[in-house]
DNA sequence: TGAATGAGCCCCAAATCAGGTCTAGTTTGC
DNA sequence: GCAAACTAGACCTGATTTGGGGCTCATTCA
């Protein structure tokens, strides 16, 4: 199904509410860190879920985690290098819009992997050697059964790239509303068969300004 | 799952197996039909897969269907007017990314709907109606705990509007490569952060130009 | 040492997906 | 009129995924 689960949502809840009391670097609490109850009562979700899911992003580099007592979870980088790409990848995996996506992606995961995770600027290293996992996975996604002749290879593989680069276009201060859209950004999208390439560049479409909440980068 | 189910990938390939036989308006066989059988055995699928998904796009006004000995079906539209979005949306249901998606949506959703379908210029009274009956549907989603207060609902619409047009601009033509696109057109995207504003317009998004398979619009 | 945290792993029911079956209706050709 | 070849309609089953939890162990601090 063609959707974002609701695990994924709640996860850009949850870093955003970490995000919000600035438990980051160079965040007005960079030192502090907020427990996954605390998170969760926010949330007013159950603390396992929420645990669960901090327990993944700390996993991936995504969050410091603090054991012990006073523990808790913060940021490991700045909300503006956080996309929604590296959020999705923990929660749901790699990206694969379709089979044949990935049948192909394979075979070029060097260059993806590192496009839409060098934006992200978090610990590399670890997304990087998930990525490097999903290879011999991303095999098992070569099932499809017209893989061998279909047509829509390309074009398919083309919408993929594209939703892939809106998904790492948008960061968690964006997501968390930090750094809030311009209403006016979302009234400007014409729609239209063709908005790819007259639409503005979008306030939330990096260009490296300063956020005012943060020291310089 | 953030993904493309396998039955609407198998029907790209199939609604574009009779595209490619011309049996479209305006097409080198526009009054010859092409039964479930025999598409099925191009694509190399169970036949009871392919006629109940061929069944569906019947049913919305995708395809006409012809009863009977030599029955078979053929596209209501030509391949350029018919766009993965509409696609889309005969197999899965309305495209909502997350569920605050469609309750904002919901309210809006006599914009989206003329937007989207207005641009595939198919038999728009079909899947407006569908459109219309998801209205209510569309209030069952409206389930997400932190719809009530949270942040992200502007900039995961946004997202949503460009995933949305993305699917509306790229069109069965293109999809079943009877407008084979420009190698040149995968290989100049940039793989960055922010490529919507920079990226040049693809061979695929509409441009009017009549297609030399068919006569003029 | 006890309390409050994170880490690791697991469970279960519901929903969805993928692939199919069967019957009824329609049309044509003999 | 009947049989064959098709579509139309509705449904089924097993596999997989999703959503929402639970429990125990490890860590840290007062």
């Amino acid at each position: 199904m063609l959707r974002i689960s609701k695990k994924a949502d709640y996860a850009v809840f949850l870093l955003g509410a970490i995000a919000r009391q600035g438990a980051f670097p160079g965040g007005s609490a960079e030192d502090t860190v907020v427990s996954a109850h605390e998170i969760a009562r926010q949330a007013k979700l159950n603390k396992s879920v929420v645990a669960n899911l901090l327990k993944g992003f700390a996993k991936q580099g995504v969050l410091e985690s603090v054991r012990g007592l006073r523990g808790g979870y913060r940021l490991a980088k700045h909300p503006r290098d956080i996309s929604l790409a590296d959020i999705l990848e923990v929660v749901e995996g790699r990206f694969v819009l379709v089979d044949c996506v990935a049948h192909d992606s394979t075979r070029a995961s060097g260059s993806i992997a590192s496009g839409s995770i060098a934006s992200g600027s978090i610990a590399s290293g670890h997304l990087l050697g998930l990525a490097a996992s999903m290879k011999a996975v991303g095999d098992k996604h070569d099932d499809c059964a017209l893989i061998s002749f279909c047509p829509s290879k390309a074009p398919m593989r083309l919408v993929h790239e594209r939703v892939s680069q809106l998904f790492a276009a948008i960061h968690l201060d964006e997501l968390c509303s930090l750094s809030p859209l311009a209403s006016s950004a979302i009234a400007s999208i014409p729609i239209a068969s063709t908005p790819t390439a007259t639409s503005p560049k979008p306030r939330w479409a990096r260009a490296n300004k300063p956020s005012p909440l943060t020291s310089p980068r």
